[in-house]
DNA sequence: GATCCATTCAACCATTTGGTTGACGATTCA
DNA sequence: TGAATCGTCAACCAAATGGTTGAATGGATC
């Protein structure tokens, strides 16, 4: 198995958990602690730290120490290469943007537009 | 969890395996049996048929029996809504909807806006 | 030093995955 | 009818997930 089928196994399996998603999404905001992070989540926060591990280990996320807490950021790029290879089979038809940017409203990351 | 963060799930967990991505890819160049797909693989056919299964769930693939062979379907839309959401965190931030817009209409993916 | 605070580690548990082998069901064909 | 073919099912195994709780680490603070 190549590197590059390794990073999309760790990347896809990444994605593949409402939680990290939910990280994920958190985290294009703008960088957050673990405490941060664990808040909207129900479990218990070592919970969350495992699943940031995973997000860690494929690349997604980074940790930076400063004091006692640490800092997540997210890694845009790192999600590059998986984004592509779902380009590959991408049957974005005209049209499709309305289904998109309804996704993105419900994910409160853009603002209805003002008819 | 939503029905959408289901279909999620399933779909990014279907393609975090190299076996069943290369089923996808061989499938995109058309419909192929059981046989066909396993023939590549060094595992044993039970195992391609359980890899199937996983993506059949996932509605990534549709199979339909034809006498004794059962041949199998890549459902490409089934994989619009996981690039939809790649697409969305994979090249652009929060707020970047004009220039991801831009992007898909430059690629001629969708028609630009009557003003 | 004592103590709180943020985070991780360790051990445990149930479930899923990815593979095996062998038996089975359904279908075709001599 | 009988035998070969295509594919799945069942039982098993090792490893990874997703969660828990409780102890341990590393910095701040008093």
């Amino acid at each position: 198995m190549t590197a590059e089928d390794a990073h999309l196994d760790s990347t896809f399996a990444a994605l593949a958990d409402p939680t990290r998603r939910a990280i994920v999404t958190r985290l294009l905001e703008g960088d957050c602690t673990v405490g941060d992070l664990a808040e909207p989540f129900e479990m218990s926060l070592a919970a969350v730290s495992k699943h940031l591990a995973i997000l860690t280990r494929a690349g997604l996320v980074t940790q930076t120490r400063e004091g006692r807490t640490k800092w997540c950021r997210l890694e845009v790029t790192s999600l590059r290469p998986a984004a592509l290879w779902m380009e590959a089979f991408g049957s974005f038809g005209a049209g499709d943007l309305d289904a998109l940017e309804a996704m993105l409203i419900q994910q409160g990351l853009a603002e209805p537009d003002q008819p």
